[in-house]
DNA sequence: TTTTTTCCTTACCGAATCCCAAATCTTTTT
DNA sequence: AAAAAGATTTGGGATTCGGTAAGGAAAAAA
């Protein structure tokens, strides 16, 4: 059976999130915490941290780093919306994924569920592959390096996130809406168009000719995609 | 077509949201209490549900807390400006989003929005296959391409929400305001030649001899239909 | 801290593309 | 043969995308 670390100051939030997961026939480990987490953490063996960004004596952030020294399981970030500490920070800090309150917990039940299946398939292998390429164009999730048929390219923070979102969907098709909501956390009326922009920012760099771009592509009416090679 | 349920006291709030979800082509239904939304949901199924946290008989919340036993649906709360977002997001464990009253229902019909376009590609994320195919021919979902015989052919958004509309209904006839009003949410007086002019335009690109149809047949008096191989 | 630099966002215009409706022609049904 | 439904063609109008630039925010440097 699965072990399950859920870390969080609010009661109710961790009472239901356990109940949930046990429904799921996960074991449930609970820490209102960051000290109390590692603690737990010493004593038992989990397949997934689920933490609170939010949080007394040791905030969610350091507790994962102090994790991540150790151990190498996947985590989930929770925060509130409010605080919009970037989704690229959280994640980049070394978080496997970022749920925002308020949030549905079968949401993040799906979630846990499709982490720990990845973790456990990967058999502790440190070897899961985090470097996107296609045709001439690669991508290193590690270092955060792009490259162009070996040259360096230097993007920034926004375009970085945007073309990794689309090169991990590569060949899907995603709308400006999709795009702009991946790191924004909010829905969007009306500021498509910045997705655009960033678009033919990026092209600027990593296309031989923008005008006919070989790597990110429109579909007209649709949204965008990186092309398959 | 999308079904929304909006739970609010004030009639004024359910009625002119309302217009504006069905101005986006959702289908809307209303209910004054908590009780009457289970009551309406055990007869509906709805794709999200808008909730007030304040109403009489029963609250947001418990009402929330109910639904969330049967269904997974993603589920908005309004509630007051007064207190505090951080506060709300603890209380409302369990919601997917809040919009905090009084709002913009132009933002409420985004997030709205959001939220069902989560959902239904969750859905279809776990089980269907993204690829629909009929004799040659054959339509991927996820990155939007269109194959006959293994060679692409390029449509515009929609020619393909046309086609694909068609493919998922694969052998059922449909009429040309059902088409149209799939799409152009609301009358089909007149318009329906529409569909008809893009039918042609669709068959002159997948269709080997667009006079005798292999694929986007049409039944006389009916609609169309496309045929199942 | 203040200054400097870089980056993000928004607005606007022009160009490419597509959608729609009307008019006309063809096929099917009665 | 007449009537009804679908097929085809065409042009104006609407959308969507690309490109540029400027103001403001954020980050870096001093």
């Amino acid at each position: 059976m699965y072990k399950v670390l859920v870390c969080d100051d609010d009661r109710a939030i961790l009472d239901s999130v356990g109940i949930y997961l046990e429904a799921e026939g996960y074991a449930v480990l609970k820490a209102s915490d960051g000290a109390e987490a590692l603690e737990a953490l010493r004593e038992n063996e989990v397949q997934c941290v689920v933490l609170d960004v939010m949080m007394p004596r040791m905030d969610g952030l350091t507790a994962m780093l102090k994790m991540r020294d150790k151990y190498n399981f996947p985590i989930i970030l929770l925060s509130a919306k409010s605080e919009d500490t970037d989704k690229i920070a959280g994640l980049s800090f070394g978080a496997d994924d970022y749920v925002t309150k308020p949030f549905n917990p079968l949401e993040l039940t799906a979630r846990v569920k499709s982490q720990i299946r990845r973790y456990v398939s990967l058999g502790s292998m440190e070897h899961k592959d985090s470097v996107l390429t296609t045709g001439g164009l690669s991508l290193d999730r590690d270092t955060k390096a792009v490259t162009v048929d070996g040259e360096p390219v230097k993007l920034t923070a926004r375009e970085y996130s945007i073309l990794c979102y689309l090169m991990e969907n590569m060949g899907r098709v995603l709308s400006s809406s999709q795009i702009y909501e991946a790191f924004w956390n909010e829905p969007s009326f009306g500021t498509e168009k910045t997705v655009t922009v960033h678009v033919r920012n990026i092209r600027e760099k990593i296309e031989i000719n923008p005008k006919d771009p070989k790597y990110l592509k429109v579909v007209w009416g649709l949204g965008y995609k990186v092309e398959k090679y």
